[in-house]
RNA sequence: GGUCCCAUGGUCAAGCGGUCAAGACACCGCCCUUUCACGGCGGUAACCGGGGUUCGAUUCCCCGUGGGAUCACCA
């Protein structure tokens, strides 16, 4: 067989040789150690937790070495193409401070070693299927659907590993002449690698591929036997080919990607092989699970909601708080320097690809909780209220007439008791907030709890009704609380909560149950930040208003 | 089913031949306290099973078991 002819045949439009590929993207100018990472999302449009977890190890790995952080948009299914897609990824990824530094960006391609979407490479990957052909590398193969479900049907019945490769690859036999009349005739075909791998071989025969992950140490597979198409009937080469070529020949060092690409790390081994290029370092990270009935299993993108980007921007997640949570479960010893350095910037801490687990993480709302309060109480007030504003114009667009030109009176409700050495954490993401803080609003004021038992109507009425009458806005923190006492001690209540806890019988209750009275006529709720507090911001008007609605 | 990955408390996890097996979240109790939150102190709770190797295995090896991933002209 003529393997020259035969690439003639099948790419006589393609003039390039890999040596004008090789001129045309050099290796890259970086300092000794940078890292050259990508990520490849498809243009679907829907990002998730998983691929903002790899991205995040992506953009580590390069800025913290002084490398390159690229943007590749692996559309090589025109299927699955969604407009607006790729603005929706960088933005998606932008809000989380995740930037590019080159690839396929908002005003177009920017970069040297694109162009950054696959659809437009084309060409590329022709050159390098022909060179392949023209080698005896690779074939065409015009097997119909049909036949491919017949062998299949065949193999499945047989328990036979199913697919082409050995004796199932007839198009390999084919001749120069049969080819020639199949392209004449219009017949479509794919083109197949021709895989020089065995299985047939006795088990210990078998040849492994090692390759060492920077995650997961030394890996072992057994070589591909598999004749997988590398370029489509529709001359859009598939994921395994255009990963090697493009990873090759944009210079990237390190692949991130899920551990789901683990198995086919054979057929792209035998691809960088066969093409004589060398293989970039592979980090294969764990999935992200969730806890379903007793069973781990693979966050899914229609069960779980969570799992989406968007729903942490639904909820007012603050970016800085999903961030930490991220990392605290990449690598394992985030958490104790998070705690050595309270304050330091998240970018100071150096990430590495050995302290990253290879086990499935269950994704933990409640530690997101957590993590959450820590990042929020650090943030000065002043920019939680443009952060909720945000929010609102977004996700709530009828609570942002509540935010926007109130910003100094929001402003006084998020710095609530939190100054001093120990300051609340009660705000964990937007949404809980509001629900948080909702009584500040008279729209959305309510009451919601029921006085304490030990209080009757009539002992209500009576302490809202002396409280009313004794008031003074200007009263500081302590006078106004003297006088609070001075209402429950006239009514039998006790003074100090451990009198009360000493001699039930003398009491009806103490201080404590007096103020959750008021408490419940301001806030609608016995639980909340300091009373005089609140009522400074509420002011004098509104107090005085709703204590007086209770006692009609 | 084949192949590969993984296996320490409910969850995330330190550990890398000798530890009374860290820590964080959650949970429980106490303290602080006018409620709650915060904070402090304390507590419940784990090396999947069986064989080896070794003076000694959570740690190394093998076999099970369990969970996960993958077997497309999708990525």
């Amino acid at each position: 067989m003529d393997y020259n002819k035969l690439a003639e045949l099948l790419f006589p439009h393609i003039d390039k040789t890999p040596e004008d590929y090789e001129a045309m993207f050099p290796q890259r100018n970086l300092p000794e150690g940078a890292m050259v990472t990508r990520l490849g999302p498809s243009p679907t449009g829907f990002i998730h937790l998983g691929n903002l977890y790899g991205a995040f190890v992506d953009e580590r790995l390069a800025h913290q070495s002084g490398g390159t952080f690229f943007l590749r948009i692996e559309d090589t299914d025109d299927k699955r193409y969604v407009e607006g897609a790729v603005e929706a990824i960088i933005s998606s990824l932008k809000f989380f401070d995740i930037n590019f530094d080159e690839g396929a960006l908002l005003d177009g391609d920017m970069g040297e070693y694109g162009p950054y979407y696959q659809s437009k490479r084309g060409e590329i990957y022709q050159c390098f299927v022909k060179k392949l052909v023209s080698e005896g590398l690779a074939y065409p193969c015009f097997l119909t659907e049909e036949e491919l479900a017949a062998i299949r049907e065949d193999q499945e019945a047989n328990k036979e590993t199913t697919g082409i490769y050995g004796k199932y690859a007839v198009s390999r036999n084919l001749t120069i002449e049969e080819i020639e009349a199949n392209i004449a005739a219009g017949k479509p075909y794919v083109v197949r690698l021709k895989s020089t791998g065995n299985h047939d071989l006795p088990s210990e025969e078998i040849r492994y591929i090692k390759v060492q992950d920077a995650i997961r140490g030394e890996l072992s597979m057994p070589e591909n036997n598999q004749d997988v198409i590398i370029l489509k009937a529709t001359g859009i080469p598939t994921y395994h080919f255009a990963h090697v070529i493009d990873d090759y020949f944009m210079r990237t060092t390190h692949v991130v990607r899920g551990e789901e690409w683990l198995m086919s790390l054979p057929i792209h081994v035998e691809l960088f092989e066969k093409l004589g290029f060398e293989m970039p370092t592979y980090c294969h990270t764990a999935v992200l699970m969730k806890l379903d009935e007793g069973n781990k299993r693979k966050l899914s993108k229609r069960k779980d909601p969570e799992l989406s980007l968007d729903y942490y921007r639904q909820e007012g997640y603050h970016p800085q708080a999903v961030k930490e949570y991220l990392l605290t479960i990449l690598n394992s010893n985030f958490e104790e320097w998070r705690i050595d350095n309270p304050d330091a910037p998240i970018d100071d801490f150096k990430f590495t690809t050995e302290k990253m687990s290879s086990g499935g993480a269950l994704f933990d709302l409640n530690k997101l909780n957590d993590i959450s309060k820590d990042v929020l109480v650090k943030i000065p007030a002043a920019e939680l209220t443009k952060f909720m504003t945000e929010w609102a114009r977004e996700f709530a667009p009828e609570k942002l007439s509540l935010f926007e030109g109130h910003e100094e009176y929001i402003e006084k409700i998020l710095d609530l008791g939190r100054d001093g050495n120990k300051p609340r954490k009660d705000l964990v993401y937007a949404k809980q907030i509001f629900e948080f803080i909702s009584y500040f609003f008279d729209d959305y004021f309510k009451i919601e709890d029921t006085i304490p038992e030990n209080v009757s109507d009539e002992d209500a009425v009576a302490i809202l009704t002396k409280y009313l009458e004794t008031y003074n806005h200007s009263d500081d923190q302590s006078q106004w609380f003297d006088k609070v006492r001075e209402i429950g001690t006239e009514m039998g209540y006790a003074a100090k909560p451990k009198d009360f806890k000493k001699h039930p019988e003398d009491y009806k209750g103490h201080v404590g149950h007096v103020s959750t009275v008021i408490r419940i006529a301001l806030m609608g709720r016995s639980q909340s930040p300091d009373i005089w507090e609140i009522q400074q911001i509420l002011g004098e008007e509104r107090t005085r208003e709703r204590i007086g609605a209770l006692i009609v």
